[in-house]
DNA sequence: GGGTAAGCGGAAGAATTCTTCCGCTTGTAC
DNA sequence: GTACAAGCGGAAGAATTCTTCCGCTTACCC
């Protein structure tokens, strides 16, 4: 985690400088949102994360206008440490190992995380600090793909966006599975793994383009927020 | 599709039998109710449903007290085509074509209606006949496995939660897709049938036990949950 | 045809959630 | 200490959606 001492920064967006108080609440606010987002997901009520955050809605909405920029704000020091998560993977002498780690690593934060499940198939264009570290890790995974290869044990027709793949099939899996069986990602996982490795039995179906899945990625808002507890 | 001509019946609870007209209308409601959940997903507004089938809003709380109770007649007929899948792959002479016939053509109807691919991840314990063809798919899935390891082709450690796994993976992706690469879950499956495939190269971590993946399926409300008491 | 109960639709009330507004409080500079 | 702008919280208005209620209509039986 970076230093966040310096009052009125998150993003990059420099606030001309909070008044002590003021930064104060922010910090708050943004510990707030993760711990509730962590445990119930993006589209909870703004009122939760305020009263959470021991503060009024008017001071969370002063802060952050949209649910995107409190949601950048919340997750960034996750994304800084899921694109640190590739770094390390880079670190491996054993580019498999190194590879298979960081897929183990993301998949868990997903498992740990509900919030985090979502942001990490999402782009939020706005939120340069945010996609900074998504691009980071990006470019990591990119080298990372490329070492497996050159490696001879990760399949040639392997591309970045099934990785995009496996996150969103493993969201599915945790939000499916949720707290009954809370393990099960981790069968996905080595299935996902097992045919990424080689040799590979067969060719496949073609990736969507790079174009395709940034597209995807960039459908902002998960769920419509619509439906209210048709309870009962 | 099969009968539906008798008037006040569906799920095999039995109306005392409705009026002409209001059987009718119970059909509208039905095929709205199906348009409308494949388009748009299960959590639509009841209202957008009725003004779909041209009746009001009290005609169709009158037939379906609850949200689950349409869920249940709506995908019904789908349900039974699912069933149906099953069997068709139990006709196969090769086990392992039929088995990977009938993943294909799961993933796909998940693919083809945003609602039923929620719907195959849920149980509904009140919905007789819906549940029904969910244990006739079970029954027969289980006796395809059988047959797709003694043909040799399947590995021996697959169980019948992977079929959930899959689904669900499948779900998330399908979700994350959307129509901006509608054709991707066709390179899941393929990852995932290459590693069900034997040789299998590697132990797997646990599946969760069957009775764990029933009640993740049958967490009843799909999307985003909430919290059931939404403490404070 | 006529009586009757089943059926109908829209309005209305309740519950959420989003977002803004406004008068009061408080940190900070001097 | 004082002035004042920044900041604050809760109320309030708007928008959805759920669910029930009620007076009017109509299919069905005789």
């Amino acid at each position: 985690m970076a230093s966040t001492d310096t009052p009125g920064q998150g993003t990059g967006h420099e606030q001309p400088v909070l008044r002590a108080d003021a930064a104060r609440n922010r910090e708050r606010i943004v510990s707030a949102a993760c711990a509730v987002f962590s445990q119930r997901g993006l589209e909870v009520a703004m009122e939760d994360i305020a009263r959470e955050a021991g503060v009024g809605v008017a001071t969370l909405y002063r802060r952050f206008p949209t649910r995107e920029a409190l949601i950048a704000d919340a997750f960034e020091h996750k994304m800084t440490a899921h694109a640190d998560a590739v770094a390390d993977a880079l670190e491996d002498p054993d580019p498999w190992r190194g590879f298979c780690g960081y897929l183990e690593r993301v998949c868990a934060m997903q498992a740990a995380d509900r919030g985090f499940a979502s942001v990490l198939t999402l782009t939020f264009p706005a939120a340069k600090g945010f996609e900074a570290q998504r691009d980071r890790a990006y470019r990591g995974f990119v080298e990372l793909i490329q070492r497996a290869k050159n490696a001879g044990r990760l399949r040639a027709d392997f591309v970045a966006e099934d990785l995009a793949i496996l996150l969103m099939a493993n969201a599915g899996v945790v939000e499916g599975t949720g707290e009954a069986a809370p393990e099960t990602w981790k069968r996905l996982l080595g299935y996902m793994i097992q045919s990424f490795a080689t040799p590979a039995p067969q060719p496949l179906p073609d990736p969507p383009s790079p174009t395709l899945m940034h597209r995807a990625l960039l459908r902002l808002r998960p769920g419509p927020r619509k439906g209210c507890p048709p309870r009962r």
